[in-house]
DNA sequence: TTGTATGCGTTATCAT
DNA sequence: ATGATAACGCATACAA
């Protein structure tokens, strides 16, 4: 038995078949003729053919979300949110890893378009994506060029905040921790607002950048460089996500620095143990349910050109236990 | 300008609509055609509607994927290898998390079955999920009805491993822990092939297994009821799950217990910090790739009827810093 | 081997 | 307000 169709209930219904595709999309219809409709529905056990109705209409309900991963906490919890936001609004999502590939997120790109998608939330730090024009496209975390909005946190104010924090902890020389691409600019803001506010502040920093390529021990021999008779140059730390955090407390630990009363360390991004218990370290948390509802908002919005072309949302300090407060 | 159809495309080769789609459709047509078809593809930047395909032909390369959510870090690597699979067979993936919802995994099913998806994999534990008949549908960790295939680890096996590394490490007195829903049968696998291996070793053992909604602190309770001198009745402990052995490491920290020289915990899933790094601590490892790929080939695979109606993944054990071995 | 014509299930535009 | 009918873009059986 082939699966019903809308011909199938107004035969079952006794009415035209325009009639029962005005009850199926709730436009107003005779009482009577509504309630036959519904009754057939149920008969037959009916359902939308989702691709007909997207032959036909150019809505789809759906979104494309692409991310490098599902492995990294963070890009975990952003999809997870993105989902939740989506699916109060009714629309589905298509979701694609790209793993950081460029080749696979252009790949994906036209995949979503090619799925007649109502638009596409991406995470990619591919410089040179090729956005195709007449799909609303959101970025997270990456600014593209005006017409493609971008939401993120306030990466500089986060990075700002982490200098501040270390120095009203009683912090006096900090340090600055950072691994990643080159081409990813986002972090750079993180560095940037932890100088503006040393500087401000008045206090001495270093900062120690290393390469994606790069071996972690880069970190091992930088902090066994400033340790002198067991006592660290460093009494303040921010690194640039709380993963980093976390290998530097595991090398504190090997090294006999106390965390917090020798040497206190700060992350970024908020992240937690099995995504929902305590924090790592102490950190500035991203705002990920307000970036994943603002992104949904945006790209589910009809007037996408008149969106703002930069969503920067506020982070916020939370102690984990690496800090003294 | 509109999107290009084959039509467009057509016109703008010079040959018929039918030539068009075979070549799309990689069916045999004159080298000449072929390469004036690909050209004016080029040229319109022309892409395949995947609407009209789906609704034309049965197959539409979308599996639908549902787990309980994305930030339970089992869940988001299961989903993030079943992507990749998915991904190597040039599928699509709809995502829906259900929160543990089972009138929302119902809801999904549907919509699943009018998105005309191919398949569907779904991990859920609603006992009376309806599963409608024609879509292919895999369940991971939950076994409905012969007719539905499901794979899942060996639980029972791993159970038994989790004993025997315990009694093999030393320990002669054991205690396994659980919390979750009394609905959920596969977890008790764990715990059926725990008691399984205790008694064949003739090692003492304890079970405590709380309720849902059960507050945390019941296990601290239990375990300082068995706290005696500073001295804890166990010295082995098999938790239910790497989350709560790691909430358990932290009572016994609290309790000043020694891990592992006094008392060594084994977990379950294998699940690591940040998704890559080290392990939580010692663990009985789930072989989720191995979940992921087995589920992707059951669903996609023509004849699903023919399909194993259970199929048993191996477990392994892994060290992790929480048993001496 | 290539072209033509029909229909997939729906929506929307018409008359009625 | 309801019923008939023409697209939507593509695949395919059939004719050339």
């Amino acid at each position: 038995m082939p699966k019903p169709t809308m011909k199938d209930v107004a035969r079952e219904a006794g009415v035209a078949l325009g009639t029962v595709s005005k009850v199926v999309n709730g436009i107003p219809v005779g009482e009577e003729y509504r309630v036959r409709v519904e009754e057939a529905i149920e008969r037959l056990n009916y359902r939308i053919n989702s691709y007909a109705k997207g032959l036909r209409s150019s809505r789809t309900y759906l979104i494309a979300v692409m991310v490098p991963n599902l492995i990294s906490p963070f890009f975990a919890k952003l999809v997870n949110c993105i989902n939740r936001s989506l699916a109060a609004r009714k629309y589905r999502m298509l979701l694609f890893a790209t793993d950081y590939d460029n080749e696979q997120e252009q790949e994906y790109v036209y995949l979503a378009e090619q799925q007649k998608v109502d638009g596409i939330i991406c995470l990619s730090y591919n410089p040179n994506l090729i956005i195709p024009a007449g799909v609303p496209l959101v970025s997270i975390d990456r600014y593209f060029s005006t017409n493609v909005p971008c939401v993120s946190s306030d990466n500089y104010g986060g990075g700002r905040l982490a200098a501040e924090k270390l120095v009203e902890n009683g912090c006096r020389n900090l340090a600055f921790l950072r691994i990643g691409s080159k081409l990813v600019n986002e972090p750079n803001k993180r560095k940037d607002g932890f100088v503006s506010a040393c500087e401000a502040l008045g206090v001495p920093y270093t900062l120690k950048i290393i390469d994606d390529g790069t071996p972690y021990s880069a970190f091992e021999d930088f902090l066994r460089e400033h340790l002198h008779d067991g006592k660290l140059d460093f009494d303040g730390i921010f690194c640039v996500t709380d993963s980093l955090a976390h290998q530097i407390l595991g090398t504190l630990r090997d090294m006999e620095l106390r965390v917090p009363e020798e040497v206190q360390v700060i992350g970024f991004d908020g992240v937690r143990c099995f995504g929902d218990m305590e924090l790592y370290c102490s950190t500035i948390v991203q705002p990920i349910e307000d970036i994943a509802a603002t992104c949904v908002d945006m790209v589910t919005e009809k007037d996408l050109d008149k969106a703002p072309s930069l969503v920067c949302l506020p982070v916020t300090y939370a102690q984990g236990g690496t800090t003294k407060g």
